[in-house]
This record gives C-alpha cells, structure tokens and sequence, in this order.
DNA sequence: CACAAAATCAAACGCTAGTTCGAAAATTGC
DNA sequence: GCAATTTTCGAACTAGCGTTTGATTTTGTG
C-alpha cells in the first residue's frame, strides 16, 4: 500500500534548493514556478506534487534558511567547554553564525532579498523564528556583562544589531576564493571586543599579530 | 510657445518617491506600473511622460539612493576642522552616513532590496557610484592608521566591510519614534573604536580615557 | 477669453504568470 | 512481470504585466 520512499524526499529537496537559488537571483515576484522547474530538471507542474503553491515553497525556503543558523550557532555554543568566557562565546558565536550563513549562502541570500516582499503571514511566521535567534544572542551578550567582562555602560541590544549587522551583511561583499571564513571572523571578533584605536602607544609590541597582505578584488559596500 | 515649468518636475518626482516606496515593498519584479501610478496619483501610461520604461526609473532610484548618501558624508568631512583626528573623521562619517540612509530610507531601502534583482547594466553603472564611495572611507581609515591612530594589525578594508555592514543593517530594524538616530550613531562609534571589553581592570592604565582631539599634524586624508 | 503646449487618461496589444487536471510515465510490492 | 501506486508531464485557463497610442483635459500665455 502506500508507502513513503526516498524517491519523493529527493525530488522535494532538489527543487527546494533550486527554488533558493532562483528566489535569491530574482526575488520573490521575480521567480517564476517555469524558472525553477528549470533548475531542478522538472516542468512547472510537477513542483506542485511536492508543495502546493509558490508560497509554500518561499516559506519552505524562509524556515530552512534560519533553522540552519540556529542549529548550527546552538551547536557550537554547546561544543564549548562548560567555563568558557564571555569572550570565547562571543567568539563561537560569531565564528558559527558567519560560517552558517557563508556556507549556505543560497538560502541566507534569498531569504534576506525576499523576507520584505512575501505575504505577511508567512513573514510573521519567519519573524518569530528570528526573534528566537536573537534571544540566543543576547543571553550572551547579558552573560558576558553581568560577570564584568564587557562594559557596563554598552547597550547590548544595540550591540547585538551591531554585530549582527556587520555579520549579515558579509553575504553580500564575501566571495570563496578570496579571504576564508576563519579570517574574516578572527577580524571581525578582535574588532567588535576589542576596538580599532590602539590604545597602548607604549606597548604596542604586545599584540603577536601577522601582517595579512592578500590582493583581493574591490568589495562592494553599500 | 514651449516653456519648461514646474508642473513637470514636480510630477516627476512624485512619480520618484512612490517608485522609490513601491519597489521597496515589492522588488523590483512585483512592482508594477500601476501601483506605482496609484501611490503616485495617476495612470500607469502618464508615468511614461516622464520616464520611458520601468527600467529608467529603477535606474534613477538607484542613482539617487547612493548621492544622497555621497553628499552627505562628503559635506559632514568637509565640515569638520582642518586638524580633525582620524577618530573625528570616522565618527562624522558614521553619524553622517546613518542620518543619510535612515532619513532616506525610502531610497536606501529599495536600492537594497532590487540592486540584484536589476538588468545587468543598470547595476554595473550604479556600482561605479558605490565603489566611488568606498574609496572615501578607504581613504578616511588608512589616514588614521598611517598616523598611528589605530591599530597597525587591523585590515582597513576589513574595518570598513564592518562598519558599513553594520550600518547599513540598521534599515532592517531602526525605527523612527525608538532609538535617536544620535543615539545610535554615538554608540556604534564607541564601539567599533573602543571595543566591548572591559579593560579598565587590567590592562595598561595608559589611556582608559577618550582624548577627543588629538594634537597631531593634518593626516592627508582624499 | 482663446488657444497652443503640456500633461494626463482610457483602452488596447501581445506576453507571461501561477495554477489546474487528465493523461502518460516511472517506480514499487508481490 | 504485472498491476497498483507514485511521480511527472503537457496543455490549457484566467489574470495581470509593461507598453503604446490617439483622444482628452489642464495649464500658461497673449
């Protein structure tokens, strides 16, 4: 009788990540059902044996994108030995958060280009994920304040949009090939802890950083 | 006979400002001439009296998105003294910038959401704009970093994907009647020149405190 | 007021969108 | 290897798209 295979689950994913890679090139109103039945080797009418219309499919495509994020974040929080610093969360955190959304570029990308034009109840619906995540973060971020670590006088709701912000918007300027991931969120993280101004006109001697001097295409900003 | 008047102009802006709204809302695909003709207060063929396609007007949004924003903050740095420290140029720059694109968030906005969206041509030649703006805070960062300002370890270009990333984020969550855009911008600069970490216990006694002014020589800057 | 120029309108055009549905093909259990 | 089931197809439908065009209204000037 009826019986659910793999042959299905195959297809629904495929075309679910095309449907990713179409959204992101081409926004919301701008893919069309035809164009992604193009990339997943399929016609239109066949995506909707697996989801039943497009809505479905960008919502589909909208949870992924932060479940992804918040597994792999939460992983990389539980990986750390039980005492660690404010400090070294931060720096898991943001390690994991850039890595995540790095690698799966397709659906962070697309997800970002379309939240703002999708149906508002699907958007509500992805929202309330979002607000999870930043929960995480600011469970951090208090931590870190309350034991003494980071200082009293930052408001870590404006810090947390800060960091966020600069790490969001990695997708749109980072290429692979150029600079790793590993680079950029070192940087990142010495930034935001510890500041650009040096501060030790004296002892600058200390920090055993390596000059980095890779050639790299102009970024876009902006 | 034939005399250019206001009528025209004024039309042609309003046709601008909903674009601008429109295509923020809806992309760039799902925005149609008829809404934007409703917003607007006319039919969709009028809007052709002033603009001869859709892409011509996408292109204008564009254009106008990152010159508002390049006079801006080229007007904040002209504005300043002539012995303005690095710190002083990178704080105007950062107010400027946000004041910029939160009070044009219309444009800055809609630029974000369709500049990928966008036939080719049309993005390579906004592009040129935006990596003419680049180049200004290039020029503002490596200042302060060859007269010792800031840390000789940091990546410039790093520091300016940061900065501006975070920024630029704050379209997505900044909400007029909440937070000054003062507020913001004062401790955002805090943070990414002084950083998060406490060091007040520790480290060097040397300067926990913010000299506002450095006594230095003009740094050529542009 | 009259009338030419400027600005807007209403209707229509060809095209493509999301979606539906019965038929065809591929896959599976026995 | 066959019949039942799952999966895919292809054609069709309606709706709405950007754009064009000739007619119509509004405006500024003598």
């Amino acid at each position: 009788m009826a019986k659910k295979l793999a042959k299905s689950a195959v297809s629904q994913k495929r075309v679910l990540d095309a449907a990713a890679r179409i959204f992101r090139d081409y926004g919301y109103a701008g893919t069309t059902m035809r164009t992604i039945a193009d990339e997943a080797d399929l016609k239109a009418g066949s995506i909707y044996y697996h989801y039943k219309s497009k809505d479905e499919l960008i919502s589909a495509v909208l949870d992924l994108s932060i479940r992804l994020l918040i597994d792999d974040v939460k992983g990389a929080l539980a990986a750390l030995p039980e005492g660690a610093s404010g400090r070294d969360r931060v720096q898991a955190a943001m390690h994991a958060h850039l890595s995540s959304i790095l690698t799966n570029g397709d659906y962070t990308l697309s997800s970002r280009r379309v939240i703002g034009q999708v149906p508002e109840s699907i958007r509500n619906q992805n929202m309330r994920l979002r607000d999870s995540y930043a929960a995480i973060w600011q469970d951090i971020l208090k931590g870190a304040q309350a034991g003494g670590e980071f200082r009293a006088s930052a408001n870590m709701s404006l810090v947390r949009l800060f960091v966020l912000g600069a790490l969001n918007w990695t997708v749109e300027w980072f290429k692979p090939g150029g600079r790793s991931i590993e680079e950029v969120a070192s940087e990142f993280t010495d930034l935001i802890l510890d500041g650009l101004s040096d501060k030790s006109a004296a002892d600058s001697a200390v920090s055993p950083v390596k000059p980095k001097m890779r050639a790299q295409a102009p970024s876009r900003v902006v």
